[in-house]
DNA sequence: CATTCTTCGTAC
DNA sequence: GACGTACGAAGAATGC
């Protein structure tokens, strides 16, 4: 069955307006009502697949509703300025989507479409998209309407649930309730309830008025009675006309036809980046290629086409996400340079082989005069060069590390940076092979498609490379790229490669401890509940503590009572279950997360696990890991610290741990300049022992633990924005006596509020932070009128700066460190970062050497205000090193 | 049956 | 509502 979609504009622009906090365009201009109407078409058309969309629209002037009853409508509330500007842009939005806008001098658009749905053929199938009541007159088997944003249709039967009168007795109905909005008057004194049981007993307005006398209810009939007349005046005021001269053919409606182009100029105009992401990607599974791509199927093609010129070349791997530090092999390479694009194709019946496609490649991007090049994840590119023997220059430029710079909270997708820089659809390689379980890989694809889009991508990387470098340049950050996240690759590689050894057979033992004792833990449990269940649902857990037991609910999440840590442990004091499934808890979550999930990642051939740094992990510049991550390695509990033992050095070779002491609370020092402070840390004393002694007002000697305590609690608590309710609840003290301890630790560390102060304004000024090393985030709702959104973005102000400066310090330590190891003819390999801590592999003779020369570089990193202390250990196993 | 969301917990 | 940044396991919910 064919089906139209029918939109009622002003309505709903009124609705998104009031339902959407304020949005506003890079310009400044009020957004929001048009981006609930762009969100609306787009989920309309996604959910609906109509043949056809029509909007109706009301035309400026008076309807013939006023002429009937010149106070129709009278006392409205003026519009708002923000919403009335929006209503051309929504023109433009509803042009953009292709759409016949409706509008008919002297109705409404209401009735408008009671005419259309009147002179639709009997098979077409009609959704009206309002929330007016007067249109759910039009209800039938065939017309429904859409609440999109409560997400419900409203047919016949939903239209008698709510009024207790079927659809073609709806305007009798509403000639007794009135319409307070459209200052319909109806008869007073009766109501929607009333009305429904008048109309249900007496069938029309008519009958009812004739009988008024018969009428039981005295005020019904006394009011009918008087009000009879204006009954009749409200009836035909909310009757819809369906006899509107239309201009178009109901019958013959042109079918859906976007101009994505115009759609993501609009949205980029409006600042709607995630439209733009989501228009562009519908672009991009439409695009035509830009360049014609030659396909490379053997070594002398690929030869002929790289000797053809010697411009600075773009590369685009074809192949699976890599899980490992040691790549696999891809399914083959975009390559582009000048107005050339090619894919050299290592499927299809290639006779091109892997090796032979890295050392054509590593002849012109290594030697003496290699060929500038870029690509996105250059480090990847690198370690898959060295894997096969070949040592490659550094990248010219990385369009993923330049992306990231630029907005790290931005999409590094080719296909989302191509419509934001280039103004042109890419496509992406989910739109030719699919996504998900159905998605083909790439030797699955024809490939004529697969080389036609990895020479696109190609084409697209070489042309974003120099825009991304100009922005750089002008933001300040070509300095942060060029002398740390660009060479950090190299760096990376090697960490990655080298990987780390894992002692397969202590995690072996674990496991089998373990599992031992949770099964004792859960036979306590089971016992305790009175039965069996998954201990690991929370929603099971809910079930028997709070129901079965009747523990009393400590906090809610989204779907119901929460069961975490903090609530099991208060339950602790009443029962002994709660005790026993933290205990259960704690050791399944080593057991899964670390003990058993480690030794499947051992790479066969290098008998170690190869983690994968990502170096644009986090938006505040901080690096993450993965496969495994390393970073959350657990330290602070007996039982979690015995699986840094399975974490070992080669044969000859030992584990240094170097890590940073107190280095967030050092920027913080430095950035605050606040005296005492940084005195504290020129001192070399314990610094939240000192803390507490002045926020006390004690000598350090006479700091109480749960002063200490408090102390290291405010501490961090400054670096996350903690408010006195969070620190009162990590240390389990009266939100009052946290407050308290705050304002004396303000009153004693004025420069560190006066940092905060200024951080936040400034950020505020800017819409963006900025590190030490010029690394910025932008904080787009510090301007938000949303209070928690607001105070959520101050608070990741301050974080980001101290997070980002850490973040900064660390990689540029990690590239001089591995220079200097370099340099000194080491052995000596950097294996892993967590965040203020490097692990090295060192030969045993060389130990004394780089334990000093890994403090010295590390330490010399930058000359800040106050000194940078690192503190090393080594020993057989990483929790020995630590 | 596959994918996404939610909750929880580990690290710095 | 209240503490920033991550990754990942497992169960629950949702979608095809």
């Amino acid at each position: 069955m064919p089906k139209l979609v029918l939109v009622d504009v002003a309505n709903t622009l009124y609705r998104a307006f009031f339902a959407i906090p304020q949005l506003k365009a890079p310009d400044g201009a009020p957004t929001n009502a048009v981006y609930g109407l762009a969100n609306m078409l787009r989920k309309v058309i996604r959910e609906e697949q109509p043949d056809a969309v029509v909007v109706a629209a009301d035309p400026p002037g008076p309807s013939f509703r006023k002429e009937t009853y010149a106070e129709y409508k009278a006392g409205r509330d003026a519009q708002p300025e923000d919403l009335s500007a929006q209503f051309p842009v929504a023109r433009e939005l509803l042009e953009a989507f292709g759409l016949p806008v409706l509008e008919v001098q002297g109705f409404e658009a209401d009735d408008v479409i009671a005419s259309v749905v009147a002179a639709a053929p009997d098979d077409l199938e009609v959704a009206i998209v309002s929330s007016d009541k007067d249109l759910m007159q039009l209800a039938s088997d065939r017309v429904v309407l859409l609440d999109t944003m409560k997400d419900r249709r409203i047919g016949p039967a939903e239209v008698e649930e709510r009024f207790g009168v079927p659809p073609e007795k709806l305007l009798d109905v509403r000639a007794l309730v009135g319409d307070s909005s459209d200052n319909i008057p109806g008869v007073p004194g009766i109501g929607e309830k009333g009305a429904a049981k008048l109309i249900g007993e007496w069938g029309t307005l008519e009958n009812l008025i004739a009988h008024a006398p018969d009428v039981k209810a005295k005020r019904a009939r006394e009011a009918l009675h008087e009000y009879a007349d204006q009954a009749r005046l409200s009836k035909e005021l909310a009757t819809l006309r369906d006899d509107v001269p239309l201009k178009i053919d109901v019958a013959a409606l042109p079918p859906l036809a976007p101009d994505d182009d115009a759609l993501v100029a609009l949205y980029r105009r409006l600042g709607f980046t995630r439209l733009i992401e989501e228009a562009g990607a519908e672009a991009g599974a439409a695009a035509a290629p830009t360049v014609e791509t030659q396909r490379l199927a053997d070594r002398t093609a690929l030869a002929a086409w790289l000797a053809d010129g010697d411009g600075a070349l773009a590369l685009s791997v074809v192949g699976d996400d890599h899980a490992s530090g040691r790549p696999p092999a891809p399914s083959g390479l975009g390559l582009a340079t000048g107005d050339r694009a090619a894919y050299a194709d290592l499927e299809h019946g290639a006779t091109l082989a892997a090796a032979d496609l890295l050392e054509e490649l590593a002849a012109q991007l290594g030697g003496p005069r290699p060929r500038p090049w870029a690509a996105r994840d250059t480090k990847r590119l690198r370690s898959l060069f060295a894997e096969a023997g070949h040592e490659i220059a550094l990248a010219a430029f990385d369009v993923d590390l330049g992306a990231f710079l630029v907005d790290p909270a931005g999409s590094r997708a080719p296909a989302a940076l191509a419509n934001q820089h280039l103004g042109r659809p890419v496509k992406s390689f989910e739109d030719i092979a699919g996504r998900g379980a159905k998605a083909k890989a790439p030797g699955e694809l024809e490939a004529d498609v697969l080389a036609s889009y990895a020479g696109e991508e190609a084409t697209a990387l070489l042309a974003l490379w120099p825009l991304l470098e100009e922005r750089l340049e002008s933001d300040g950050l070509a300095p942060l790229f060029r002398d740390v996240e660009l060479p950090l690759t190299a760096v990376l590689s090697e960490m990655e490669r080298a990987g780390v050894r894992i002692d397969e057979t202590a995690l072996a033992s674990l496991s089998e401890e373990y599992e031992k004792e949770l099964t004792r833990i859960e036979g306590r449990i089971f016992e305790l509940a009175g039965e069996s269940f998954t201990v690991n649902s929370p929603k099971q857990l809910q079930r028997i503590l709070f129901e079965k037991l009747k523990l009393p609910p400590i906090k809610k999440t989204k779907t119901g009572f929460s069961t975490d840590e903090g609530v099991l442990e208060q339950l602790a004091s009443q029962h002994d279950l709660p005790a026993q499934v933290l205990a259960w808890r704690r050791l399944a979550k080593l057991k899964s997360t670390y003990v058993d999930a480690l030794p499947p990642l051992v790479d066969e051939h290098t008998g170690r696990i190869h983690p994968i740094f990502n170096q644009i992990g986090a938006a505040t510049g901080r690096m993450s890991s993965s496969n495994p991550n390393v970073q959350n390695i657990p330290i602070r509990t007996e039982e979690g610290i015995r699986i840094r033992e399975a974490f070992v050095p080669a044969e000859g070779a030992v584990l240094l741990s170097a890590d940073y002491s107190q280095l967030e609370l050092r920027i913080l020092a430095h950035y605050s300049a606040d005296e005492s402070l940084v005195e504290a840390f020129r001192s070399g004393d314990d610094i939240h022992r000192r803390t507490a002694a002045e926020v006390a007002g004690v000598e350090p000697d006479d700091v109480t633990p749960e002063q200490r305590a408090a102390a290291k609690a405010i501490n961090f608590g400054i670096i996350y924005g903690s408010s006195a309710f969070g620190i009162a609840n990590q240390l389990g003290i009266a939100q009052a006596a946290a407050q308290e301890t705050i304002d004396a630790y303000f009153a004693r560390y004025a420069g560190v509020r006066r940092f905060l102060d200024e951080t936040r304004e400034q950020a505020k000024r800017d819409g963006h932070v900025t590190t030490l090393m010029g690394r910025r985030r932008y904080l787009p709702d510090l301007a938000s009128r949303n209070r928690v959104l607001r105070q959520a973005a101050e608070r990741m102000a301050v974080n980001s700066v101290i997070q980002g400066t850490e973040a900064d310090l660390v990689k540029k330590a990690m590239i001089e460190v591995q220079q200097a190891l370099t340099d000194q003819g080491c052995r000596t390999r950097m294996l892993l970062q967590v965040h203020d801590e490097l692990v090295f592999e060192v030969p045993k003779g060389e130990l004394e050497d780089v334990d000093a020369l890994v403090r010295a570089r590390m330490e010399g990193v930058w000359a800040l205000d106050v000194p940078l202390v690192v503190e090393a250990g080594s020993g057989a196993t990483w929790r020995q090193a630590h």
